[in-house]
DNA sequence: ACGGCTCACATTGTCAACAATCGACTGTCT
DNA sequence: AGACAGTCGATTGTTGACAATGTGAGCCGT
């Protein structure tokens, strides 16, 4: 609608100033304490030792914590409290299913549009995942697994199939972080994710599907045993 | 209080007293709203109003308008305004690319393990279904499609599924509910659906599969074809 | 000693007032 | 006449105080 846009001199880089309201900053750093592990799964947040911790009012505050809870990273009960989700296996096993469908559905929107640029993003956040694996860092491999396979879902450009995995990727991250933290490395080794991307680049759709299937199943396996062990240290220590 | 109700007499119906909590009732209201058209899609709700309308203060409103902008009814942006979301071509594509996918994942999950109870609940709410179509009730045969289809997401008891169908949900009814407002009648004719159930009740998957995609592609042509004739009146119009 | 009741505390839900920001209008300068 | 700066109204963002609700401890009666 008649933008006019003459100059704007190179609007990609200088667009994020701060950009006001609280509530995104503080569901921002709520959401990374929760990962973090500052605030351990099952923990109760009460809303006015945040709001004092955070330096603001419980009104924005609130509104953050809501939006967490429709991440699925917080659940709360009416005039009772708030409570970080817990880990569960059934959950786990939710997740890595939901993945594996929805990750094929997102390579056959993109399939036929793969181009240069998909390629090449593909290949810098594999190389991005890999050094920081060979680094040991494990909490940025953490995030940079998440941007690889984020990188496909955003490539297909398809809003809603975007949003769903937003609402997945955090669960999946507190899962991840909690099993870094228990048992320090934890992602897949390094060739995982290359003959991942091999196939992805590759024309073979169908070796591509079973690539993600066994991929994911991989993952699922590992992180549902590290669940189970942890429950057994709890049951036990109780 | 203190109702000490130890009899209780069967828990499973009446387990929905209000429960309380304003922001709920709130975001039941106003989506109920704006699916029924009484609030058009691209309208702008202000908050002062809408508040003063249902008798509360901002506050509840304020949470239960968040909530709504969650599930993708509404869009809000800081300082300046809120609006219904509006009517677009793309997003119908993508909807029902997603429904293909999340059906058949949903039939995946549950196909081995549809019982008696199964059968049973599909049919009676395509009885159901039918039973609005042939009244000619528009309204009540859009709400009788979701929850024929909602029953489908429910049996899987994937939650994480369930979810991300309730989060389509709404959007998918508001253009429903659009189409019904222009057209009348809206709905697939009764044997659409009859095709549909008897292929989730029998034995092959790959004919259901290729039925949910037919049965999704006609629902999005139509749904395409009234939101491409509603957009040319608006260009005519404007 | 056990079950039920009452009461106080902790926590969330709700409210009305205040501040920050945006969009448009208007008046002025070039 | 055109463009820019300042200002005004509208709307959302934020705050602190107050009310409703749920939970657990302590008391009383049996």
């Amino acid at each position: 609608m008649a933008d006019g846009a003459k100059g704007k001199t190179a609007g990609s880089v200088l667009a994020r100033v701060p950009k006001a309201t609280f509530r995104a900053h503080i569901a921002d750093g709520l959401r990374a304490a929760i990962l973090n592990g500052d605030i351990e799964p099952g923990a109760q947040l009460v809303e006015t030792v945040l709001a004092d911790q955070f330096g603001v009012s419980r009104g924005p505050l609130r509104e953050a914590m809501r939006q967490l809870i429709d991440e699925g990273l917080l659940i709360a009960v009416p005039y009772t409290g708030t409570h970080v989700v817990g880990l569960s296996v059934d959950d786990v096993r939710e997740i890595y299913s939901m993945r594996v469908t929805l990750e094929i559905f997102a390579f056959e929107q993109i399939w036929a549009r793969r181009d240069q640029s998909f390629r090449q993003g593909l290949v810098a956040r594999l190389d991005a995942l890999t050094a920081c694996i060979d680094a040991e860092d494990d909490a940025a491999s953490i995030v940079a697994e998440l941007q690889l396979h984020g990188f496909v879902y955003e490539a297909t450009g398809h809003k809603l199939l975007i949003r769903t995995w937003d609402s997945i990727r955090g669960r999946l991250q507190l899962y991840w972080a909690a099993h870094h933290r228990a048992h320090g490395i934890r992602g897949p080794r390094r060739d995982g994710h290359d003959r991942y991307v091999a196939m992805a680049l590759s024309d073979d759709f169908d070796a591509l599907k079973s690539e993600i299937t066994d991929h994911m199943a991989r993952g699922g396996r590992q992180t549902e045993e590290f669940l189970r062990g942890r429950e057994a240290r709890a049951v036990q220590g109780s």
